[in-house]
This record gives structure tokens, sequence and C-alpha cells, in this order.
DNA sequence: CACGCGTGGTC
DNA sequence: TGACCAAGCGT
């Protein structure tokens, strides 16, 4: 059964991922019935690159204190910087806080559930956008993540793995193996990412688990191994990123300002260390206070 | 489009 | 044990 591609027809994956699904999918708080789209929104942007486990309990503490966006937008952006914890990358903290603000200036404090409007929001890009539509409104889109990317490039396309950044190749993909009819479309999205992230894994995917792997045309070429061109490994010990994440993580602790000879005791290469400050002080994520002092954000 | 951006878990 | 990986976004 193949297309005019020479593509396996994703219409014969539909069922099969959906079954897989009903049986399969995790118990996650923001998939419950009565989430609501404020607590889709902030998942989505807690799971962008922090895995779910580490999430869970930021999140929870999270729409325990901010139950609707404007009890968000009220408070100083330092405060959401501080909530977040240790999930990484906190200028998602700062973007969320600034969505929240623009959900309460523009749309009333509700969460707008049109696709445009989403997408004009801090921190929302493509993915977040049709992820919060499609979750928390049932809408048809294509919700193309690195899960969905990996599924498809390897169903359809018959690779190991997808491309090293997203094109606009996978988005058509994404586009053109959606169910036609909404509700399908939503449950679709749902699946076919919790297939990624529980059984087409990157690194050791369990095919034996698998739904599709009678028509999944990366098995049926034999497997074939990853030929691309090499991913770029991310270093960490002594970037920039590192000295950022140890100034942060000083600042978060303290209840108020904190002298630069505190920070200064929190990495030792003086250069180094002031360029992370600037940039912290730059991203907004770090607020100087006279000369010698530094806070969260107010 | 390639890059910078945190943090921790896994094999 | 050090890569590699994790529901991306903005520039």
């Amino acid at each position: 059964m193949l297309d005019q591609s020479g593509s396996p027809t994703a219409e014969a994956l539909h069922a099969p991922v959906l079954r897989w699904y009903d049986a399969n999918a995790r118990v996650l708080p923001w998939r419950e019935p009565d989430a609501g789209a404020w607590a889709v929104m902030v998942s989505e942007f807690m799971l962008q690159q922090t895995p779910v486990s580490r999430v869970l309990p930021a999140y929870e503490a999270w729409l325990e204190r901010w139950p609707k966006p404007v009890d968000l937008a009220v408070e100083p952006p330092g405060e959401a910087v501080r909530a977040w914890d240790r999930l990484g990358y906190p200028r998602r903290a700062l973007r969320l806080h600034a969505a929240a603000q623009a959900i309460v200036e523009r749309h009333g404090g509700d969460v707008p559930d049109d696709h445009a409007a989403l997408l004009a929001l801090p921190g929302v890009g493509t993915y977040t956008a049709a992820a919060i539509a499609s979750f928390a409104f049932g809408q048809r889109h294509a919700v193309v993540d690195t899960n969905v990317r990996r599924v498809l490039a390897r169903a359809l396309t018959g690779v190991a793995q997808p491309t090293i950044s997203p094109t606009a190749a996978d988005q058509r993909l994404a586009v053109s193996a959606l169910p036609a009819d909404e509700p399908t479309a939503a449950r679709w999205a749902v699946a076919s990412m919790e297939l990624g992230a529980l059984v087409c894994t990157a690194r050791t995917p369990r095919c034996g688990d698998c739904p599709i792997r009678s028509r999944c045309a990366w098995v049926l070429a034999g497997s074939p191994p990853y030929d691309g061109p090499p991913r770029r490994g991310q270093t960490y010990e002594g970037t920039d990123r590192q000295a950022r994440g140890r100034l942060l993580a000083v600042l978060r602790a303290a209840s108020g300002a904190v002298p630069k000879k505190t920070l200064d005791a929190s990495w030792p290469d003086a250069t180094q260390r002031d360029r992370a400050l600037d940039g912290l002080v730059a991203d907004g994520l770090v607020e100087p206070l006279g000369r010698n002092r530094y806070r969260l954000p107010s």
C-alpha cells in the first residue's frame, strides 16, 4: 500500500496507533479532562526540552500557586524564575510570565483557542501553538515535535532518525499524515507523540512493542542505521551556560538582593563570570541593584 | 539556518 | 564515563 511518493500510507497507521494509545497512554495531570488550557500551556512550556519526570513536581507547584494566567501575570517576573526551579532554560519562565500578561491584556485572561493568537504569545512557537490548540481545544493541527518527527521518519520515510533540525518537509509530511476529521486528528496528535516518547524512542526503540511494526517503512527496510551527518554534541562543562546556571542558582536561593561578592564565589573565571552575568541581565533574568548587588527581576 | 540557551538521567 | 538525549524558541 504505497502512495505516489513511494511511502506507506499514513492512513493505515491511524487505527493501530490510536488503539495502542488508549491502552498505554501515561496518566499525566495536564491530560486530565478538567485540566484546562492554562494547565496544558504551562505543561508545554515546561516540557520544551525538559523530561516529564522532572516537570511533574514543578508543574504541580506552579498550578497550585497560579491556577489562572492572571495569578501569574500580577507577580513580578522574578517569582516565575524562582518557581522555575531547576527545569533549565529559565528564559522559558520569563516567557511564560510574559505570555500570561499578554493573555490578560489581549484575551481577557483566558488562553486563546485560536492558533494565530497562540503563536503571537511570547515563547509560543509552531509546535507549542499547535499543541495547545490540539490538546486543549481538540482542533486539527499537525503537532510536530521531535517525537513525531522521529515516528514519521521511521514509519513513513524509512530512515532511522529524522533530520537534525526540523524542516518544511517534516511539517508537510505531518500534515499529510493527519486524519481528516477533527476529533480523530486531535487524538492522533497525542497518540503519535506518545508512541515516540514510549516506544519509538531515539536510542533503543522497542519495536517489539510497536503497534505499527508490520507497517513501518524503516523496519520493513531492515532497520538500516542512521547514515546522516553527525549530530552536534552539546558540551556543558565550563560553558557560559553552566556559569549562568550557577549564578542564577545563587540568586534563586536568596530571598532578596545578593552582593556581587557572593556571586563571584560561584564561578572561578572572572571574565567568563562577568560575561555570563551581563548576559543574564541582558536577558532580563537578573536585575542589577545599585552598583554591586543583584536580584531576580521585579 | 545555525546557534545559544540549563539541567539531569541514561547506557 | 562521557556522549547522547529530553513535548523548542528566538535571533
